[in-house]
DNA sequence: AGGTGATGTGCAAGCGTATGCAATCACCGC
DNA sequence: GCGGTGATTGCATACGCTTGCACATCACCT
């Protein structure tokens, strides 16, 4: 119906008032009278005006957008983290600008630089390594960087994870309490903190029992692999009697090869433990026992930190994880005494 | 290490041309001489120059940037066909501002002003039923809508979707072919065009063949209460031997109902068919039969329709089925002949 | 030689907003 | 009644960029 945009001097001339007034009233802890305030609200209501963030931005040089850099958004862990990091965002006005990258990471650098044409004010990245090249970039252009699910100790950057040395090292020990003798391991990606975090927490707590996995493969966060890697571990003449798996979403594809291709039983045959706690883990079809991360913690505290580099460019990134439960569930042979598992 | 944001006016001081030439070569079809760009260029780099997307939106009229409205994206379904309308946008130039919305929908009125706020130059909604008066808002703002998964008529927005009533029906003649005589439905939302549909196409379906539903149970795309729905339908005398489900998402809680609550069988006991083809759905553990929504070409023409109404603000909007083939799998009893059903 | 395009460049005017500064004003204590 | 104080307001500028316009240049043609 109307014409175009309206803009704060439109309403600056139907309120009678200047356009700096209009301004005030719509910036937050500006000084204006209440008579002011009524009139300007008034003929904004009238003419449909809202402030226009972009030109915003650029005078305040901020644009109340955070990137997000998403590989796997096929796990549901991501997506539903994803899901619960632009609520917590919406809630606190900023909003995300999402950039999917090939799991190969090649195009991160092309990204990055998109990212910051769009004049982010901070960039999350998902479960994706950036080079220490590409850090170096965001922290010479003061762009606060923080990395979800991720960690690199030496870097400039903030980063938000569970314990996954600490989760690795839980599922060793359960699994040994629950007696199984050959315990192999499907890993996360090795080129990833994440991955090797689980994978050496989990060789510790086998070695503090003086033992040490029969196996370990590296199943690259791929369904696919980590099948081929299950197929390969129950070929041997030994075959494990437990697996842990580096992520739920690998581990619900291992449990599929084992009962469905391999005709086996979980955990009569193989116990199967995961990681994350996805929702389709407590799904009956599969049942799985899996070390939790907390997601909720982790995005409040991915958020918060987000806002204080923001707030606080000169701030210390900082390294937060968060511990997570072990959830018991059907996969995996219970340890015979009450010892070994927490149920939530 | 360098100071701060080095903008055109630096580069075009260390090449020792005007801003506007600096512009000109970072605007696409502008007249350049190859000198000139090459200076600049080299002057760019070296100073690590990049334009400012904010400050060129403001003048062009055009941010690159596309509002997303999302409510469902624990169902894979929807995380998928994000990821992939990331990509296929991100090759044409432009990025997702997404906004997720409660199911309900209630604060979608706040949504919607907040995205325009940002200037977005198309709004894509992907199974977020848009009032009237929201539509209209958007009309007179020239912002172009795409719903995604949604279909309603009478609004001026574009609308892309499967064919819904024709896969409701193929699903109909199937049930049908294999024989089943009680045949029930647990659909997806009534309140969206797409549950109807689904609905109303099974039920010409099996009215074009003189049957009707035994039983119609809105199961509102909650796995919860497709849950719920489908443990009230098989506590009649007269159980169900068929349950077309409105979506694999419920679809998948319906079958762990049905053979984890009551040690029923699929499809021995009961047949189930679902609708969508997620990726889960292919799992052994699951193998669901179901009606394959042809996300990658759904998320094409979506992005087709975007491009092009936001270059001619004057196209009419336009509705696009895009018909998909029943997957036929192992939760459906099959029909006696090879009648009925296309493998892929 | 003069005209006629075509081509490349700089100038300057914005795009819609925030904000420092100075001006105005009401009000207060003495 | 006066200088002072604090709260409001308008003016003008700046944010980083695109683009219409005028102008200069140069090749080419009649």
């Amino acid at each position: 119906m109307s014409g175009k945009k309206v803009t704060s001097l439109d309403v600056a001339r139907a309120a009678g008032v200047s356009q700096s007034a209009v301004s005030r009233v719509f910036t937050k802890g500006a000084s204006v009278s209440e008579a002011m305030e009524k009139r300007v609200r008034e003929a904004a209501e009238r003419l449909g005006y809202r402030p226009n963030v972009l030109a915003r931005s650029l005078i305040t040089g901020r644009s109340r957008i955070v990137g997000l850099v998403v590989a796997y958004l096929d796990n549901p862990f991501f997506a539903d983290a994803v899901e619960k990091l632009s609520h917590a965002l919406q809630a606190e006005g900023y909003h995300l600008l999402i950039f999917t990258v090939g799991n190969s990471g090649a195009d991160l650098d092309g990204v990055v630089s998109e990212l910051m044409d769009y004049q982010v004010d901070a960039l999350i990245a998902a479960s994706v390594d950036l080079s220490g090249a590409l850090v170096a970039r965001c922290a010479s252009a003061g762009l606060p960087v923080v990395l979800f699910n991720r960690g690199i100790d030496k870097s400039g950057m903030s980063a938000v994870t569970s314990d996954n040395r600490a989760g690795g090292r839980r599922v060793a020990e359960f699994l040994l309490a629950g007696g199984h003798e050959r315990i192999a391991h499907i890993s996360g990606w090795q080129g990833s903190s994440t991955g090797r975090d689980r994978r050496e927490g989990f060789e510790a707590g086998l070695r503090a029992a003086g033992a040490a996995p029969l196996e370990v493969i590296d199943g690259r966060y791929s369904r696919a692999e980590a099948a081929e890697a299950a197929r390969a571990m129950m070929d041997r003449p030994d075959p494990p009697d437990a697996i842990f798996v580096g992520n739920d979403y690998m581990a619900l594809a291992v449990m599929d090869v084992l009962r469905f291709d391999l005709g086996l039983s979980v955990p009569g045959d193989v116990s199967v433990v995961g990681f994350d706690d996805i929702a389709m883990s407590a799904w009956p079809a599969y049942d799985l026992t899996t070390l939790r991360q907390p997601v909720r913690r982790m995005i409040a505290a991915t958020v918060e930190e987000v806002l204080a580099r923001i707030d606080t460019p000169s701030r210390r990134p900082s390294r937060i994880e968060i511990e997570g439960p072990l959830v018991v569930r059907g996969s995996a042979r219970l340890p015979r005494s009450g010892s070994g598992g927490e149920s939530e």
